[in-house]
RNA sequence: GCCGCGUUGGUCAAGGGGUUAAGACGCCUCCCUUUCACGGAGGAAUCACGGGUUCGAAUCCCGUACGUGGUACCA
């Protein structure tokens, strides 16, 4: 049988750091078993509907190179793939749970909950549970004659249908991660499986969809463990053990004081989802990796290793690399504290690894969102090129790539002024002189006038380098200065000294 | 409260009975570089705690603590 996993996010705002590792580890995978990734939407909550939240899924997963196989989107013998679009299909269902004595009618309104639950309210048992304990002094088909629960349905009462847990039965499965997994059925309650709009839950809707679109191997976030022993069961009663997806439940992904949320994007300033997403009610912006300088490559990379890893030190992977290594069982079962500064590591060694001319098209965007227009691209691979290995992010080549294509205003003279003399200023002057004179401009002929010059002026090049490469750069960073003067040329090499050289004077008086 | 899951340096982590307890990030020192980076050489954990089992435990078992998740007609 062909592996077959699925993702199934709910389209209700920014794709998180860990879903988009539940998708990598899906598609992984997949790969790896030559098997297919389905995303299904799950839509199954009306009042929570976020418009825009779908596309922008799609969006993501494109820039992240993790495309499902089957989605609304790309098609698939399965479909549809939105549980919306599915809606008939999960009554059935639940009724069959109901006739074969696995599942039961609640008539029980919200207010009579929210009263059961504020009559057995203890100290010992702040939540109160609609079990098996619960469950015989409410309002269901259970408690009621078999008369009542047909006229109540046949008047088309506000119903559910809830599972009838077992009283005393040990449910275990195997976790492809975690190994043997136990639960006493006592200690869980009577979920609801179909609610009174018609739509299933979670609980209902993942069973059935899972089954229908023949998946082998369900992954999901360490947040759905507690729930596990409803789906087993339902797997039990409606399909067969046999039929059942092994599951794996992952680790979860944690912020600098525990559960990553975008809260702590905010506070501590790094991004958690995968691209920008702003919530349309309250207007709230979340950062995501994309925007704030990540290459996708980098960005699955370092979610890859973010509890998992193949055993050797290897720690840069390309997507095909990732698929050849990836071992479901060897992720880790404990949570692991998500590192920004790791993070801005692995894009770091990514812009490294990449040829300038794979970096020219992001560059060029980064630099004309700052308003630097470049019009030679085979200048701009030679800078990219030059200033690469200085930046972590794409957004710091606005200012390490910059100032080759936009004099500087500001200029960093605090660096210089301590140790500015008039000697100096006259070296400057004079340089300019030579230079304008220089016939062949290329930065070893530059270096040489320079250093010949402050030879006779009798100072010391390395006094005067810094100077000049605030004059270039405006402040203590970039290549070799002389090489930056070649690329900038003459006309501007010129100008910014000249520039340069009256704030100095100015601000050395003052 | 109850239930589940987890716990190797600040962080990611290898190692799963006998090792000097890998490696990476970050931090610090030095070298290279008379900028900033890159690169190179070094420095800093006894494995949450307490009991067992064993000739021997980070590695197995049991408790405790701590963390984290669930406890909705949300997923």
């Amino acid at each position: 049988m062909s592996v077959r996993v699925r993702f199934a996010p709910s389209p209700t705002g920014g794709l998180h750091l860990g879903g988009v590792r539940t998708v990598l580890y899906n598609y992984l995978f997949a790969r790896h078993h030559g098997g297919e990734f389905i995303l299904r939407i799950e839509d199954t909550d009306q009042s929570r509907f976020v418009p825009g939240a779908e596309e922008y899924i799609f969006r993501c997963l494109k820039w992240c190179g993790l495309e499902p196989d089957e989605s609304p989107l790309h098609g698939g013998d399965y479909g549809p793939y939105r549980q919306s679009e599915r809606k008939e299909q999960y009554r059935q269902y639940a009724e069959k749970l109901v006739a074969d004595g696995f599942a039961y009618y609640a008539f029980d309104t919200p207010e009579e909950l929210e009263q059961m639950r504020e009559h057995y309210k203890t100290e010992s048992n702040p939540a109160p549970q609609y079990d098996h304990s619960i469950r015989k002094k409410m309002r269901n088909s259970l408690t009621l004659t078999r008369d009542e629960v047909i006229a109540l349905l046949e008047k088309n009462t506000p119903h559910v249908i809830r599972i009838r847990m077992p009283e005393n039965e040990l449910v275990s499965f195997q976790d492809m991660i975690r190994g043997t997994v136990e639960f006493q059925t006592s200690l869980v309650d009577d979920k609801v499986l179909l609610k009174a709009d018609g739509m299933p839950t979670y609980h209902l809707a993942v069973v059935v969809d899972d089954y229908l679109m023949k998946i082998t191997h369900a992954f999901r976030g360490e947040e759905w463990l507690p729930s596990a022993p409803v789906h087993v069961l339902l797997w039990k009663y409606l399909f067969g053990l046999d039929q059942m997806p092994q599951w794996a439940h992952l680790p979860l992904i944690l912020g600098p004081g525990g559960k990553l949320s975008k809260r702590d994007g905010a506070k501590y300033g790094f991004p958690v989802y995968a691209m920008n997403w702003t919530d349309l009610k309250t207007n709230e912006l979340t950062e995501g990796f994309y925007e704030r300088g990540f290459l996708p490559e980098a960005f699955v990379n370092l979610l890859a290793l973010l509890g998992w890893n193949d055993g050797t030190e290897k720690e840069l992977y390309t997507m095909d690399e990732l698929i050849a290594s990836f071992d479901i069982e060897r992720v880790h079962k404990g949570g692991a504290k998500f590192d920004f500064e790791k993070a801005k590591w692995f894009n770091q060694e990514w812009i490294k690894l990449k040829q300038p001319s794979e970096l020219r098209d992001v560059v060029y965007a980064r630099l004309l969102a700052a308003d630097l227009k470049v019009t030679d691209q085979a200048l701009l691979e030679t800078v990219i090129g030059l200033v690469k290995d200085r930046c972590a992010l794409l957004s710091d080549f606005v200012q390490q790539a910059g100032f080759f294509f936009k004099a500087p205003v500001v200029l960093d003279t605090a660096a210089v002024l301590p140790k500015w003399t008039e000697a100096k200023a006259v070296f400057f002057e004079a340089c300019m002189q030579r230079l304008k004179e220089l016939q062949s401009w290329d930065h070893a002929a530059i270096e040489e006038t320079f250093k010949n010059l402050a030879a006779d002026h009798q100072l010391k090049p390395g006094d005067l380098q810094l100077p000049m490469r605030i004059m270039l750069v405006g402040g203590k960073f970039g290549p070799a200065v002389f090489q930056i003067a070649e690329i900038i040329g003459k006309a501007a090499t010129l100008e910014r000294m000249e520039y340069a050289l009256r704030q100095l004077r100015d601000q050395a008086s003052a």
